[in-house]
DNA sequence: CAAAATACGTAACATAAGATACAGCGCTCC
DNA sequence: GGAGCGCTGTATCTTATGTTACGTATTTTG
């Protein structure tokens, strides 16, 4: 079974003449960059003409240039996206049903930080914990529960923080209450819900800042959202994974407790007596 | 020091309009590949025009969309030949807020699921898969979320499956309905509650079975409890983290999921339906 | 050794890609 | 409320890229 390029070119190279045979070297010497780069580029570094490269490509099955180049990209972008560890951990014996979960949810998470600078989740913290404006939380059908555990620990060290709850006309109607220096956290994975959808809109054409916690493939919602938090969510389950939403959420949590720090103690402390 | 293009795009998003902060952010959720495609496909994925594509990647900096595509294939190139590092966001020097955090979330999972075997869980999901008895689910202040999260899942694959929620007078008057075919789940980390202890206790004493899920240090329902889970909740951060106990939910769905199959598959096919 | 077949490059071609000009729209600031 | 500025998309244009046709060189084979 071949499964990529490099293998089909060593299988077929025998078979070639010179002149592709020099190109084939070349790819492979730099694989895959050259073949990324134009006819002419590829032509150049292999020392032959444009031609031969297309005739080598297309004895490799490929109908033209570019199909072998999307190719080549998805081959990349397959290995780019499993790192090491998946190669490297050998999928348990005996096929537990455990590991397979763990071990994609993990890989999950390092790939959602790949993803995500730390610039970037301190300007979102940042926000948040901008005492100036309120914050606003809502979620999906399943994602729900995470806006619900963002809210909860938010509100313990901050002031104005809202879980929007229940029926749709029920949050629609808080709109009122939001304006410029607020800030509206929304979680939406596929399959994304249009209520979501339209509340964003009308959240954003007030001027309210929208960070959203979405799946790699983007909720609409990015279109009007200030930061956007792109989670894998890929699991050998029958469901979408939240557990790389989760632990950006917790992470968030975390660097705003630390930038209100002093007041937040304050809070808490204060919190605790009035148990 | 930018070193590449995702830090100098991090660095820069702040200052770009709308139009074009979505082209940063597609090109991050699936960095870098969308950027390696011609500039039809970009804008496309974006959902924005091909001129705010190619302002866009002028704003960062480059000539022209090849000079970017180059710079793209240079990152990439240099990135394959040293796996090791490989990493999109190094470890900021000077104790970066991310990677720590995210480091021991990770351990807290493979600690955790160190100490779960396949068998308890096959356990606990049969449980969960069995029709005979309801399943009711609870949890405290901060993990009701994932009570929640859980419930919204099972509740799809089978009928009986109640989240208990509001005050505690209302979930308390619940356990008339509950029996020795019931199962209660119960999420519950430190600081813990005494209300919930005190709802395990007579639910334990009407002869439900417990699932509770805790940390590792136990929360005093393991007494009464017939599985327990045991979470690490250790981060360098001011809160306890449940993202193990989330991902073990998630776990759990998964296999009752598997479990339920034959009749889960034609219930959500069902639901579909009526929407 | 001659003839045919194959390989290869040059040069012309067509097309698809990137770049630009411009107009409409919304927003901000007087 | 009006003027100005900046953002964004449509339509057009230009360029560079892939493609093809064809002639020469090279190898193979009878």
């Amino acid at each position: 079974m071949i499964s990529n390029i490099a293998e089909l070119i060593a299988d077929r190279i025998g078979t070639m003449p010179a002149s592709e045979r020099r190109a084939a070297q070349t790819l492979i010497a730099s694989y895959p960059m050259i073949g990324l780069k134009t006819v002419a580029e590829f032509s150049a570094a292999s020392g032959v003409s444009s031609p031969t490269i297309l005739r080598f490509v297309a004895r490799l099955g490929f109908q033209n240039y570019p199909e072998f180049q999307s190719s080549l990209q998805d081959e990349l972008a397959a290995q780019l996206q499993s790192p090491a560890t998946r190669t490297l951990n050998p999928p348990s014996p005996g096929g537990g049903t455990v590991s397979p979960m763990l071990e994609a949810t993990l890989d999950n998470m390092r790939e959602t930080f790949r993803h995500l600078s730390d610039k970037q989740l301190a300007d979102i913290a940042a926000r948040l914990a901008d005492r100036r404006g309120k914050t606003f939380l809502i979620g999906g059908r399943f994602t729900d529960p995470l806006a619900r555990y963002m809210a909860a620990h938010l509100a313990i060290i901050q002031p104005d923080v809202f879980h929007l709850a229940g029926q749709e006309s029920m949050w629609r109607d808080r709109l009122i209450d939001m304006g410029k220096r607020d800030v509206l956290v929304i979680f939406d994975i596929r399959r994304y819900q249009d209520s979501l959808v339209r509340f964003a809109e009308k959240a954003h054409q007030r001027g309210v800042q929208i960070v959203l916690f979405t799946d790699q493939w983007l909720s609409p919602i990015a279109r009007f959202a200030r930061h956007v938090i792109a989670g894998r969510t890929a699991v050998p389950s029958a469901w979408d994974s939240s557990a790389a939403l989760f632990v950006v959420a917790e992470t968030l949590i975390g660097a705003v407790t630390r930038q209100l720090e002093a007041e937040g103690a304050k809070r808490i402390r204060e919190m605790e007596s009035l148990r």
